[in-house]
DNA sequence: CAGTGAGCGAGCTTCCGCTTGACTT
């Protein structure tokens, strides 16, 4: 008896074989072997002329889907076909999850087997889920691949209909989707919150305090109420005025504060009141794709795409479990292992009395595989291992294996202290100050792990803090009291993994997509890289503008989760998935006049809809008003952004490297003039008697000799960028003279970031 | 490199999710 068994990825084929013999032969798909035609190269023939074939969706008949073979998935076809001729039975062996069964499904439409067929399940990889799983098989489950479809072909419909009114609206090539417009949607508010921003300056008051012996370390106090009054901090401010939210608090100068500094710096502290209370501190869930991607990126600075990439390397070598996952329960053999080494490396009392049990909080999840722990039935340490990996691997199976047997340790218990001290501060009344303390009494999973976080002075905050012993009553005195300014700051931009973290939050994407999210909204040119920080490009904002106010429904935060509520419902035989997939394309008519795009649906939305978008007022990002009250603005152009007040012709391209929420009217004003420094003449050459012009172009400033040529001619004249130190203000005509003589040295564009986003991604409307 | 806010226009661009290599940015 030969048995041919499939499964996704060809890493998990050569484990599973050595789990179950020489009777069985073990071979992957390597993922989906069938899909929509991509683009319009892989639209098989016969149906290129039918008008749905751009979709690859047949509407008309019923919303069918017309699956191709990609070419580079041929072979793997070819390979599979060719070891089912030699086998007496298959078993469809992909992840139980709705995309496992859609190409479980797939594998039965393509290889068409004359042999029994089993759909066998596990979800985990260790030799007896193996043999229990070949021993149950169950019937493939059509209404999981049904609601893959359906969220296949709605995905289609959304990104292949919506695409292209953004090529007609706002540039060639944008892309619009259920996921990735949402991202970008983020991204584009969060930098909208930093615009709306007003920084605020604050004071406070710190003290270094020392009890009256001197025998014990000076500890530090801040301020908090002045004569009953709270003082005060950064969350009191209105983020979008500047101005205090709170009546209650009181709003420091700096006279003020330095006076209070000055007043109780030879005044005697007073102890009013020390509180006491334990706290105790679970460790983190074993990690999950976005979970890992998030600790990477905190603490060894990694992209999501270098994480996984990273990841794979040790999954495929036996290192760690299936990097893909968004459960981070751990299989019994996992807790065993990890259990065993708390024991041996910390000692039995850093173990609970029985295992941790961790679900996915996620909406979604899906849970076809287990965490990502250290594989195998014993767990080597990352000391036993090091010799054998790259620093790179190393430093990530670190990171998982810690996490691992952290999850399997006992809560880490402590007390926090909380000391409030009274000063006298003169005419400004009694202040009051506060300090706390930190002690762990025990430091149970802490011991192997401790979380990351974004925030490095949180973090630094969040470590042990000893106080000196103090009762109420006791007197200290100030070594040093100093006054401190403070500005609020605006919300801070998303990284990659805080944009993950949001998504996946909210239910949108997938682990196998995290990564590829980021990539493609960069790639689109809507989002680029400062550091480790996601910044829109003004194409993001158009898009943004065009969908939140044509398709608002699509670009709703709740949209996917509403999605896989009606996903699940078809999953489980309870709805039909071609009268929902119409009421989303052609509209429901018993949905309320509120609700124009369900009532409506995406065709007539877009048919009867996508003429009247006004191109012009989405490609608009309003900044405010001149003194003379005329409206500046950001626009989207087809050379990329400019600003330009109301309709005049008083224009100035924006810098490739400037982030929206830099551009106040001030950089404007500062832009406008450079632009209106150009395009004057400095003189004549005195050899030819041409006029010398400086004008500006992509590159930045430049010297011209001579008109401009005629259009379509070949002729070029004679340019030369500006030399470094020569500014736009001040040169002269024999700065111009010697640029012409000596051109090709140091231009703008020479010393332009590489991570600022290119042109191109930047260009627009036609 | 090549220097803007406009033109002549065929055919194409584009989604999400599952999985690796074979490629050089």
């Amino acid at each position: 008896m030969r048995r041919l068994v499939i499964v996704e990825s060809p890493a998990k084929a050569r484990t599973i074989s050595q789990y179950l013999g020489p009777d069985y032969v073990v071979e992957s798909s390597i993922g989906h072997i069938r899909d929509l035609p991509s683009s319009a190269r892989e639209i098989p023939d016969k149906f290129k002329k039918e008008k749905w074939a751009r979709l690859g969706v047949n509407i008309d008949a019923g919303f069918e889907p017309l699956y191709v073979v990609p070419s580079n998935k041929n072979e793997q076809v070819k390979k599979l076909k060719a070891l089912l001729k030699d086998a007496d039975e298959l078993y469809l062996a992909t992840d139980e999850d709705r995309e496992g069964e859609a190409i479980a499904w797939h594998l039965l439409e393509v290889l068409k087997p004359r042999v029994p067929v089993y759909r066998m399940v596990f979800h985990e990889i260790t030799r007896s889920a193996i043999e229990e799983a070949i021993q149950n098989p169950r019937d493939l489950d059509e209404y999981l691949v049904r609601a893959q479809e359906t969220r296949r072909i709605l995905d289609r419909l959304f990104g292949y209909e919506v695409s292209p009114v953004l090529w007609k609206k706002v540039a060639p090539r944008l892309s619009a989707g259920r996921v990735q417009s949402v991202a970008v949607r983020l991204v584009v508010e969060r930098e909208q919150q930093r615009m709306r921003f007003k920084t605020a300056g604050f004071w406070d008051v710190d003290a270094s305090l020392a009890s009256r012996e001197g025998n014990t370390e000076p500890f530090g106090a801040r301020l908090i109420e002045l004569d009953g009054k709270r003082v005060a901090q950064g969350r009191d401010f209105n983020p979008e005025t500047g101005e205090l939210a709170n009546s209650d608090a009181v709003l420091l100068d700096e006279t003020q504060a330095k006076a209070v500094a000055a007043n109780v710096e030879s005044a005697t502290f007073a102890v009013v009141d020390v509180s006491e209370r334990p706290f105790t501190q679970r460790p983190p869930a074993p990690f999950i794709t976005s979970s890992l991607q998030q600790e990477a990126a905190r603490k060894l600075r990694y992209s999501a795409q270098r994480t996984m990439q990273v990841a794979q390397r040790l999954y495929e070598n036996g290192y760690i479990t299936y990097m893909r996952t968004d459960s981070p329960t751990l299989s019994s053999q996992a807790v065993d292992a990890a259990r065993r080494q708390v024991t041996s490396l910390y000692g039995g009392e850093y173990l609970p009395d029985r295992p941790r049990v961790y679900t996915a909080k996620s909406k979604g999840a899906q849970e076809a595989h287990e965490a990502i722990r250290p594989a195998g039935e014993t767990f080597r340490t990352p000391d036993q291992v090091a010799r054998e990996l790259d620093p790179d691997a190393q430093r990530l199976y670190d990171l998982v294996w810690k996490r691992t047997v952290a999850s399997q340790m006992r809560d880490a218990t402590g007390m926090r202290t909380q000391v409030r001290l009274t000063a006298d501060a003169g005419e400004h009344g009694a202040a009051t100050f506060q300090t706390s303390g930190k002690v762990i009494t025990f430091p149970g999973f802490l011991r192997a792990y401790v979380e990351g976080s974004d925030d490095p002075d949180a973090e630094l905050e969040d470590q042990e803090r000893v106080l000196p012993p103090l009762r109420q009553g006791q007197e200290v005195d100030a070594r040093e009291v100093e006054a401190k300014g403070h500005e609020t700051q605006p919300p801070a931009r998303y990284t990659e993994a805080s944009l993950i973290r949001e998504l996946e939050e909210r239910g949108i994407g997938r682990p196998s997509t995290y990564a590829s999210i980021i990539q493609t909204v960069q790639d689109r040119g809507y989002v680029w890289k400062k550091g480790t920080a996601l910044i829109p490009t003004f194409t993001a904002f158009a898009v943004v503008n065009l969908l939140g106010h044509h398709f608002p429904d699509l670009v709703d935060y709740g949209f996917t989760a509403r999605m896989e509520e009606r996903l699940d419902e078809i999953a489980e035989g309870e709805r039909q998935y071609k009268p929902w997939l119409h009421a989303f394309y052609f509209g429901d008519p018993e949905a309320p006049a509120s609700e124009p795009m369900a009532r409506n649906g995406l065709h007539r939305t877009i048919d009867e809809g996508w003429e009247a978008i006004d191109a012009r007022a989405i490609s608009s990002i309003p900044l405010g008003k001149d003194d003379e009250g005329r409206e500046i603005a950001v626009r989207v152009g087809r050379y990329g952004p400019y600003v330009q007040i109301g309709d005049s012709d008083e224009r100035a391209s924006l810098p490739m490297e400037i982030a929206p929420d830099e551009i106040t009217l001030d950089e404007v004003e500062r832009l406008l003039h450079q632009e209106s420094l150009s395009d004057r003449v400095l003189g004549n050459d005195p050899e030819s008697h041409e006029p010398v012009y400086l004008k500006t172009g992509r590159y930045g400033p430049y010297f011209q000799l001579g008109e401009d040529p005629e259009p379509k001619s070949k002729e070029k004249p004679r340019r030369a960028s500006l030399w470094p130190g020569m500014t736009m203000e001040d040169v002269t005509l024999e700065d111009a003279l010697m640029a012409l003589e000596f051109p090709k040295t140091l231009g703008k564009h020479q010393r332009t970031a590489r991570t600022s986003p290119s042109r191109t991604a930047q260009t627009a409307r036609t």
